[in-house]
RNA sequence: UCCUUCUUAGCUCAGCUGGUUAGAGCACAUGACUGUUAAUCAUGGGGUCCCUGGUUCGAGCCCAGGAGAGGGAGCCA
């Protein structure tokens, strides 16, 4: 007989009809009821067993963290915590768990040690209910862009380019590196490497992006990406997951606009197939949130937030306005600001963008057209001279979650900006290429996929939303 | 990388001014009970006080160095 999987058995109405449920025992009371959990949904099945008649043997076996295999009876429950449970007429374990041993106990634990058990805190409700709502925003981001009929594009994960400066990147390279082969200046000879030149992880999928665009018109990608800065945060990791949409024939506008859809849309998607795991993280940050003072506390509670940003319009500004708003506030004034804002052309500093976010606007920024010195050298220039066609989406309590541009496709005023910022034009001529043979306007961005998630689990710390983070000094399972 | 806080039982933590045998709650084990909901009650086992060195009659506590973790900053997604 097949198993019924929990989420299913806990919505049927129970005839006395025969089942089979196989999962993880997450307690055992009174020697009679066990909480069983298989994943489906954080909610666990009762499993009702008649003691005086199971050998005492066996009873001994149900232990927390235990598998199970359940035959038995649906019934409507006769006990109060539950509308169904189940009167176990064969029970099988199927994997003993030394309850001496297993780390995982009926009681709170705290995320830091959780991540040092990583491999087993998917059996967690916390970390259970993150991962079901990682796997929605993950399959909402694919069915957003195919509806809009966007080209899934596999980019590069092994790239030999290092000219965009998007970060430090890994080497890659299967020399004996206490050995290496060496040329005749002593220097490595990297000739004699794998792929005969220096490679490296990708720190960014976008220059082939703008290659498919100028192909397929709209495509997105959406892989993992390297980064190997000593970030120690909360907001990096150095292997993430990155979604990056590139559209033909766009300008930044629509690139907004298309980025505020997708974060609707796959927000949205989360809240309607999520309902419980969201409701479960609210709750969780509620608790969390009691532990500070009241100045500190979020006014709104996760699905409060998660609405909020359903019905409401981002908010769109230039960098040069969001320069002045900083300027004239009251929190500059009262030099309240680690970095006091007095001069156009400065970056902005984390305290800034929250101030945007959290403070002035309430709501998400959307900042755009900044100082082309503080920018990368693909995004578009503006007639001004001194702006590109940038925009950075901010988050409340994230900050960057969305960094894109219209692109430049101009050909002189691209390489000359390369030429300016001393990037060698001839390892980019491939890229150079989509610029001499039937260029035109185009935008994109990068969207950080753990930070999406973050927002929409109202987790802090982005080592709790990726299985198995990897962040400096930390590469475990 | 910088600033800052922390590291004591399986987990979460307490440990006074440096003083004799290092504690609690939970977890776990044993027993009782048996429609429980983090069950309850009783009993019990469990410690490299992060590591190395130093000061001292005496160090979990003080000093130096190191390791690991948390928070913040920078870099960014």
């Amino acid at each position: 007989m097949q198993r019924t999987r929990i989420k299913q058995l806990l919505a049927t109405t129970p005839t006395n009809q025969t089942i089979v449920v196989k999962g993880w025992v997450r307690t055992f009371r009174n020697n009679q009821f066990i909480a069983l959990n298989d994943g489906s949904t954080n909610n666990n099945i009762q499993i009702v067993v008649d003691f005086a008649n199971t050998p005492e043997a066996l009873l001994k076996r149900i232990t927390t963290g235990a598998c199970i295999s359940v035959t038995g009876t649906l019934i409507a429950s006769q006990g109060k915590g539950q509308s169904v449970e189940v009167v176990a007429t064969a029970l099988d374990i199927l994997g003993d768990s030394d309850a001496e041993k297993f780390p995982l106990q009926p009681k709170k634990h705290s995320l830091e040690f959780l991540r040092e058990i990583a491999h087993l805190r998917f059996r967690t409700n916390t970390f259970g209910a993150i991962f079901r709502v990682r796997n929605a925003l993950a399959f909402a981001v694919h069915q957003f862009f195919q509806q809009k009929n966007f080209v899934y594009m596999h980019t590069p994960i092994i790239t030999s380019n290092d000219a965009e400066g998007a970060g430090e990147m890994f080497h890659v390279t299967n020399f004996d590196i206490k050995n290496p082969p060496l040329d005749e200046h002593g220097a490595i000879d990297y000739k004699q490497d794998f792929f005969g030149k220096p490679t490296n992880l990708t720190v960014s999928g976008q220059l082939e992006g703008e290659l498919a665009a100028m192909a397929f018109g709209d495509i997105y990608t959406f892989g993992p990406t390297f980064r190997a800065e000593n970030s120690n945060t909360t907001r990096h990791l150095a292997e993430f997951w990155m979604i990056e949409p590139e559209m033909a024939f766009a300008d930044l506008n629509d690139n907004m606009d298309l980025a505020e859809d997708m974060l609707k849309y796959v927000i949205k998607y989360a809240l309607d197939t999520c309902t419980e795991d969201i409701e479960f993280l609210s709750n969780r940050l509620l608790e969390e949130e009691k532990q500070k003072p009241q100045n500190e506390r979020s006014e709104l509670t996760l699905l409060e937030k998660l609405n909020f940003c359903l019905t409401n319009n981002f908010e769109r500004i230039t960098y040069t306005q969001a320069i002045d708003i900083l300027k004239e506030s009251p929190h500059n004034k009262k030099k309240k600001f680690q970095y006091l804002v007095n001069e156009w052309g400065v970056d902005l500093q984390s305290e800034h963008e929250r101030y945007l976010v959290e403070k002035h606007f309430k709501k998400p920024v959307i900042l755009t057209d900044y100082p082309k010195n503080i920018k990368a050298f693909y995004m578009r220039q503006n007639d001004d001279g001194t702006t590109v066609r940038a925009m950075d989406i901010l988050f409340p309590g994230i900050g960057e979650i969305v960094g894109g541009s219209q692109r430049e496709e101009r050909y002189d005023l691209l390489t000359k900006r390369m030429t300016e910022m001393n990037i060698p034009l001839h390892e980019l001529d491939w890229y150079l290429d989509t610029r001499r043979f039937g260029t035109c306007p185009h935008a994109g961005f990068g969207l950080g996929f753990e930070r999406l998630v973050l927002f929409v689990s109202g987790m802090t710390n982005i080592r709790d939303v990726i299985p198995f983070p990897r962040t400096p000094k930390n590469c475990e399972f």
